[in-house]
DNA sequence: CTGATTGCTGATACAGCGTCAGATTTCGCT
DNA sequence: AGCGAAATCTGACGCTGTATCAGCAATCAG
């Protein structure tokens, strides 16, 4: 679970930069952090839990976070760190079936990103919404690269300048990203309605391609 | 802010039905529970304060809920109570222009339906996606009659069998309503990067259109 | 006016927060 | 191997919030 990365002279609360045993203690604290996340709501969080299961004390977790809040963010950008992944995947071929392909390929990708940090993404996404800064500025690294492929990728797409007055490259990158968002958080409670995943990411799929070429999605059958 | 609405036999945390004076106190405990959702972080508000707000005191709030969340849901359950509004509009043309103009409305409709409720909103999506049951509940009371609308209609308007085959009318229902969701959610951090509401309805209102007819959008000018 | 019913709250025990001063561990150096 | 100094950790504490009673205050029917 501990995601090694390249971390450049983490600090301290009162801004000394940390030596392996501290590095190696707060690592633990995020990673009982995570684990918390997972298994409970944020609303009942409790520093003395984390710092409990990180085998250390509450004190202790003041040493590196000002609080639970702050935790969340650095685990939040360590997230944001593992998009580019998904980012390449847009610069594929958006012609028929090879389109359709590299659609469905983006639309899992970000399912699997969004299960593997479901907890912290989904704080990350309220603690944004809510209006706190730190937060609306880690989403902005983890999306707008996104956001950007996706706006040239249409702009390039399009069929005719004649259609092309009528879609706003960013709107429609924007609207692209919104639908993964919610999709990807989401998924899991659609199963017991009927719905597979597979259905979910092949509509989804076609939405894309849609909205990335202007023109209509390929039949999946030739 | 009070929202008045056909609520019948309300009950005490015991079971008691409530007379008109516990009625008023609930409902100030309500407001007051809006309001700091309105200008504070789910993570800090407190029973204390939402007494303070309400002029009473907190063994008070604890008479008719049982700890925060439980006030939420029932804030919940009130905005769920405003959406069939949306709902009618789905029912409308979706024949050339005048289908745009349906999906313009019923995109419009859903994000000022969400500018007025987004803090509830905001903290019943984060509850459901973590996965509380009674959360989960009045989200898909609000929703499922909106997916089901969608569905019908993408069941109806798909221009032939052949197409039809490749798209799953629930699935693709959900993507709609999976994208209305996150951007009401989201819009407002769109603007500082210059995408306008408006630019956002338009390119929301297309896929939309696309999605439920399975065909191409008409240019907006003529 | 009065007793019964309904609605409210002060007092309380218990738990988590955030801050120090000082204890403990580790490390560089001889 | 052993000794400071620097790095790291924690016990103890005052404060704020939670959740629960037992009982006080308001209201109403007669």
């Amino acid at each position: 679970m501990a995601t090694r990365s390249g971390e450049k002279s983490e600090v301290d609360q009162s801004g000394r930069p940390l030596g392996p045993r501290a590095l190696n203690t707060r690592r633990r604290l995020l990673d009982a952090t995570v684990e918390l996340l997972d298994s409970s709501s944020v609303r009942d969080i409790s520093v003395v839990e984390i710092a409990r299961r990180a085998g250390t004390s509450p004190a202790t977790f003041y040493q590196y976070f000002k609080d639970v809040g702050e935790a969340t963010l650095r685990l939040a950008e360590e997230a944001a760190d593992e998009v580019p992944a998904v980012l390449e995947l847009i610069d594929g071929s958006w012609r028929g079936q090879k389109g359709m392909q590299t659609s469905r390929s983006i639309t899992d990708a970000f399912i699997r990103h969004w299960d593997a940090y479901r907890a912290v993404l989904l704080v990350r996404n309220l603690a944004a919404d809510e209006g706190e800064r730190r937060f609306q500025k880690v989403r902005r690294r983890a999306l707008h690269p996104i956001l950007e492929s996706f706006a040239r990728k249409i702009e390039e797409c399009q069929p005719d300048p004649v259609a092309s007055g009528d879609v706003h490259p960013y709107a429609a990158a924007a609207a692209l990203a919104a639908l993964l968002e919610r999709l990807a958080a989401y998924h899991k409670e659609l199963e017991p309605i009927g719905v597979t995943r597979e259905d979910l990411v092949e509509n989804c799929a076609r939405i894309m391609y849609q909205t990335v070429t202007g023109r209509l999605a390929p039949s999946a059958n030739g």
